[in-house]
DNA sequence: CTGTATCCCAGCGGATACTG
DNA sequence: CAGTATCCGCTGGGATACAG
């Protein structure tokens, strides 16, 4: 309650408001960006999807739009399919011969918010002209991604609240260069 | 125009739609996903603005709570502040020496979607319960990230179109493990 | 407390070569 | 065309030690 001594007390809000019992919890929450990043965080991953979302679908198309070697490719492609990202089907063209070809799933598609947005603060804040121009098909208006609350409010970084919900260990083996949990000092 | 041929035309419209001559510029077209990876890609970097957003400040802290080690917590908030998405800088409490404390800057802020993005993404599609529930202060309803053009309209993947603004060749060397550029040959 | 420097290992990703 | 396998350099990141 007596928050208000230093420039900085211990559990200020700054941004995205107070969690919910800072203190309470390990301190590498096994949160939901690191879930995330666990199946998509590499660079070639992001890349390969954003080639996909796109419109390309097939290996050899992929793999040379994205500027990635084959194997990185196969590798990354592989590993997205495993992840559930992508669908990996058989087609066949008329008068071709069978392939394969690359599609999204529905969790692959659920990426959309999280490319754009990624896009949008490139072209924002990483200089020069945004290289592409996302627009709205229908009525041509510039692409942009907001943070709305379930009753359509918008939000700003600080205007909410993380809740932890009980499950918030980190299943992983700790890290431990000094960025070691403290010192077991049970309460 | 001939594009109903085969299953999947060549410039076929999957997702995001299509891109304005789409085989006319260089396959890795310098796009903003990759800007934005080269900043802030790595996942180090993510979790440590993870946890700025939630408040941490000092970097003992940040290191302790993003479960990094001090060795890559300082490499990545040097990085980060070089890339102008943190500010460093001196605070003192009273009664204290100085410290030194990394705040956002107003680019910073505006990764605020990028995270809630991948946020929502994970509590979407990575299984389990979401170990954080982020809401609303003001009216308690669970955040969402939506894409909209700038009338409002919600937009969903598939219903965007992407225009190269003519600056799109990619600065870097190309790769060449066979995802190289097609042969040399000039139209 | 707030870092930095070093050693080391695993993984990313490029280059090359080889299958179907 | 659609991959896979191998070698190899670079970097991300943990462990440890040291400095202001």
């Amino acid at each position: 309650m007596n928050n208000m001594a230093g420039h900085h007390p211990t559990d200020e809000v700054t941004l995205t408001g107070r969690l919910a019992d800072r203190d309470s919890w390990d301190p590498s929450t096994w949160c939901s960006v690191e879930r995330t990043l666990d199946l998509i965080g590499t660079r070639s991953a992001l890349i390969l999807l954003r080639e996909i979302f796109y419109g390309g679908h097939r290996f050899d198309d992929l793999a040379r739009r994205a500027g990635v070697t084959d194997a990185i490719a196969s590798k990354r492609l592989r590993e997205l399919v495993d992840a559930g990202v992508l669908d990996r089907r058989p087609y066949q063209e008329p008068g071709q011969r069978p392939r394969q070809e690359y599609v999204l799933t529905e969790a692959g598609r659920a990426l959309f918010p999280v490319l754009i947005a990624l896009v949008r603060w490139g072209d924002a804040h990483t200089g020069g002209e945004p290289p592409i121009r996302f627009t709205h098909r229908d009525c041509g208006g510039a692409l942009d991604v907001k943070v709305l609350c379930e009753h359509g409010h918008e939000i700003e970084a600080g205007d909410t609240i993380g809740t932890a919900t009980g499950d918030t260990r980190d299943p992983r083996p700790p890290a431990k260069g000094r960025a070691r949990r403290r010192p077991p000092q049970q309460e």
